[in-house]
RNA sequence: GGUCACGUCGUCUAGUGGUUAGGACUCCAGGUUUUCAUCCUGGCAAUCGUGGGUUCGAUUCCCACCGUGAUCACCA
């Protein structure tokens, strides 16, 4: 049976640069009908983050990420907080201990420090090994563990780099359990993983150069290789560097508060240097658990582009609305503008539904529909600067207008239809082009940027407000002329 | 510095010993009895990192170089 995990330390938020290593694994398992665990490698008191793990779970919950296994929800490999495993991890050492591959490590700071300088000035990699105690103290908790290296080559197989080789100087007696008793990240994956039958450990590729030390302690420990599976790099958007919270790697969910659909984040960064050979863009969760290939994952590090997120996102927020307009609709809650608060949702459906197709996340609402919930300030530069709009002279267009205005007023039935007719039929007798006479209006009674179709827009602002907003402006354009 | 990995349009990528090197995003132009957006059509854009080989032929195979990234913790 398949099992894949992901095992994250609580030190804060998954950003954008390291949830591939949540996402990969969990199509893996599901594809394979296994089990995704999810393990906290809280074993670095000192960098733990209060809250953290919360972050984290609420994370994966919102990419639909759940996992089969792990906090909240228990199950038969547990515990899997690393801090309720420690007595394994103890276990596990005294065997190494017994079998003489591993060793009290009594070295000082001042002499750490000392072979460090020797090695830099030496101009050659730091090697603990090379500093190794004669007879080292037998090993006590409170002391710092060691594993006895016993250097050689190592050739394994890595699922997305293919075969690749370890030599001698990438193995170190490195530390298995610290002073505090708590195991180090590269002795604990290990047990933890073996004692959890995991089947398939995806990782970042900067864990890459440590696969030495890792090689030879499955070896020593005599426990089976899983699949390997490293993920390339994610990089910024300007430099190549890697992504990270240091140089201002936004978390996941800041882009949940930025309107992005999970659906969209889940599908640009499963394709982030993934693709099925298809030409195809754009995956449901259920076609990425059906189509991903470990094979299929990139060698090369991509770039994170938020445009490219942008634009599927707008496509997901689409295609959603195609699929449930009322449950998308649910979604918006929270990007409203702030005048709209005592608005009903009834209301705020309605707008919902006549622009959403030119929405690109969901708090684009928060700026493009602030005219329906308060009258606009009237911008008669806007009108000026227009593109179809300048070539006329203000008295035209305030003659236009006003025309406008007295002929919708006899409409009886303020319905996008009704009002569709009604303009095409006043615009025909105008004899202005759509541009300057739909342009007009549409400025007039939104002063925005954009805004959805004439008709729709002004059905829904209603009759009332409607010419109420028209008429402030031809007593603008009046003003203007005295 | 040692070690490891990577290198196709600006970006994400497809691809094969012989292709007009394909698609998507961005950008530009045009179109849609209505602006903006959407949508449609078209366009710009990669001498496939560089230099050597192997070959009738190399983006594809080999080597060297260059560039980029990662890593060398009682962090993960």
């Amino acid at each position: 049976m398949t099992i894949t995990r992901f095992a994250p330390s609580p030190t804060g938020y998954i950003h954008i640069g390291n949830v591939r290593s949540a996402i990969y694994p969990y199509l893996v398992a599901k594809q394979e009908q296994g089990s995704f665990i999810l393990r906290i490698e809280d074993t670095d008191q000192a960098r733990y983050v209060e809250g953290a793990t919360e972050l984290i779970l609420d994370t994966l919950k919102w990419l639909g990420l759940e996992w089969d296994e792990g906090p909240e929800k228990g199950g038969e490999h547990g515990p899997y907080y690393q801090t309720q495993r420690k007595d394994l991890y103890i276990e596990w050492a005294k065997k190494l201990i017994a079998e003489g591959r591993a060793y009290a490590d009594t070295t000082t700071p001042e002499e750490m420090a000392k072979y460090r300088e020797e090695a830099q000035k030496a101009k050659k990699p730091f090697l603990f090994r090379e500093h190794r105690p004669e007879n080292p103290p037998e090993w006590k908790l409170g002391m710092p563990l060691r594993f006895k290296a016993e250097p050689k080559d190592y050739t394994y197989e890595d699922a997305v780099y293919g075969e690749l080789h370890m030599g001698p100087e990438t193995q170190d007696d490195i530390i298995l359990i610290k002073s505090d008793g708590l195991p180090t990240y590269n002795f604990a994956h290990i047990v933890d993983d073996s004692s959890m039958g995991i089947t398939h450990i995806m990782r970042g590729q900067e864990y890459l150069p440590s696969m030495g030390n890792y090689l030879a302690l499955y070896e020593a420990l005599g426990v089976p290789r899983p699949v390997f599976v490293h993920l390339p790099h994610i990089l910024g958007p300007s430099g190549n560097k890697k992504l990270s919270k240091r140089d201002g790697a936004k978390s996941v969910t800041d882009y949940r508060n930025d309107g992005i659909l999970p659906e969209a984040m889940l599908n640009y960064l499963a394709c982030l240097g993934w693709n099925d050979g298809t030409e195809d863009e754009m995956y449901t969760k259920e076609e990425l658990i059906e189509k991903f290939k470990l094979d299929r994952i990139q060698r090369a590090g991509a770039r994170f582009d938020e445009t490219k997120l942008l634009w599927l996102n707008g496509q997901w927020i689409r295609r959603r609305f195609a699929e449930d307009p009322k449950k998308l609709f649910a979604e918006t809650a929270n990007f409203w503008p702030e005048s709209a608060k005592n608005v009903s949702d009834e209301e705020k459906y309605k707008i919902f539904c006549i622009i959403y197709d030119r929405l690109k996340t969901l708090s684009d609402l928060r700026t493009m529909t602030t005219y329906f919930f308060e009258d606009p300030t009237i911008d008669m530069s806007m009108i000026q600067t227009n593109k179809a709009l300048k070539k006329l002279s203000e008295s035209e267009l305030c003659q236009i207008l006003s025309d406008a205005a007295n002929g919708l007023s006899e409409l009886n039935e303020w319905s996008a239809e009704m009002l569709q007719n009604k303009l095409n039929e006043l615009m025909a007798k105008s004899q202005q082009k759509p541009a300057v006479f739909f342009g007009l209006i549409r400025l007039s009674v939104s002063f925005a940027p954009f805004s959805p179709a004439l008709h729709d827009t002004l059905s829904v602002l209603g009759k009332e407000k409607a010419l109420a907003r028209m008429h402030a402006v031809v007593t603008a354009f009046k003003n203007d002329q005295q």
